[in-house]
DNA sequence: AGTTGTCGAGACGGATCGTCTCGATAAGAA
DNA sequence: TTCTTATCGAGACGATCCGTCTCGACAACT
């Protein structure tokens, strides 16, 4: 199964009838509410299909299987068509990383899009060809995202000129995905908080 | 769907035939195999139930999903009969967590281990009561063990004495677990011992 | 000897799979 | 315009697997 082969963002052909962009956008919609409904395992392609009104040929026309389905219906969705700004810069690097981790943790208290999320790390898990798509197309530029934020913090001196930034990016971003996975865990505005400074400060800190 | 209730350790009426032991390790082993070559979303109970030479009848009696079947199956495989013993206590933190999560990333590698695993970790992620069963039956047990050896270097001094275990133990470890299941990052040996380091001196160290 | 629960085997109706074909339609090429 | 090509909705198809049910044999305790 080649993901970007035969991907919905394929080029067209010099000719023939085009493809249907409302069609595409309606299958999309319904597989992500259909996935916020039901979760990834009892999602079918049949039930989408007659939910967003079109037949099942023009599912598999484009997506290889579910999980390529389901990643583009939580792109589409979450990211929308707006680029992604960076990330908030008052100065105060604990306090700006606090305020990303507590917005994502209150995204996942939405329960629509916690399910849909869910299912895609479902899917990702057990797919090597999906995982590199979600890698690609969502994981490696948040990545970025939050390195520019980090390196703009070396520059600042409030952190480590010698620090690897994709180390750093795990070590405050992994936990709080952690907890959410696995349902365990503080995940209040406070246990976030905590998360971030203990990564600053580190765990011996003061020995 | 109760887990514990009619789970395969329930105990025995006073009268009847009784379970055989050798059937549940047989449905037990084939699981773990068919899992292991397959991953948890083509693994199903017909493939298990005729590859063990057992009715489909057996294997629902005693578990109520995949999921459930799958958990007893990692359970009884990688961690067997014995007591899972104490994490390694040399006297140096940080060489002993670097072996510890180097032991980890080495199980990653072997196939069969890393396909079972990714399979239990994507059916936990979407169904929150065998999320709950693996919490108290895995990770709560495992994550008592690392607090332990926490708490003896808190003693000792290697550790701040008002960090809060439970924060350490996820700044440690969820790193690892994110590049395992994301398929990104570095899992060598030094990767793994820098984010022990990172973890225990802190990114803004020395600012 | 009687009762009770387990076991392997497999039938069952239903859901979904992924492929295939159909007739209608739309869009560029000739 | 006319022809060619690709998309669309609809649904038939053989296959697999679901979870439940029933059967006859068997084992363990009363």
């Amino acid at each position: 199964m080649r993901y970007g082969a035969r991907m919905p963002t394929a080029q067209q052909p010099s000719t023939g009838r085009r493809r249907n962009p409302a069609t595409r956008a309606a299958i999309l919609g319904t597989a992500f509410d259909v996935v916020a409904e039901l979760g990834y395992a009892r999602l079918t392609i049949e039930k989408v299909a007659a939910q967003a009104g079109v037949g099942k040929q023009t599912i598999y026309r484009w997506w290889p299987n579910k999980g390529a389905l389901v990643l583009d219906a939580v792109l589409e969705r979450s990211l929308g068509p707006g680029e992604p700004g960076d990330l908030p810069d008052s100065g105060d690097l604990e306090d700006d990383l606090t305020a990303v981790l507590v917005a994502t943790v209150e995204e996942f208290a939405d329960p629509a899009f916690d399910r849909a999320l869910r299912g895609l790390t479902a899917a990702i898990i057990e797919d090597p060809e999906l995982s590199q798509a979600y890698r690609e197309r969502l994981d490696e530029p948040m990545r970025d995202l939050k390195r520019r934020r980090l390196r703009r913090a070396q520059e600042a001196g409030q952190l480590d000129a010698d620090v690897d930034l994709d180390l750093a990016v795990d070590l405050i971003f992994a936990p709080v995905t952690r907890r959410w996975t696995e349902r365990s865990g503080d995940l209040t505005p406070d246990g976030v908080r905590a998360i971030v400074r203990g990564a600053l400060r580190g765990l011996a800190g003061s020995v």
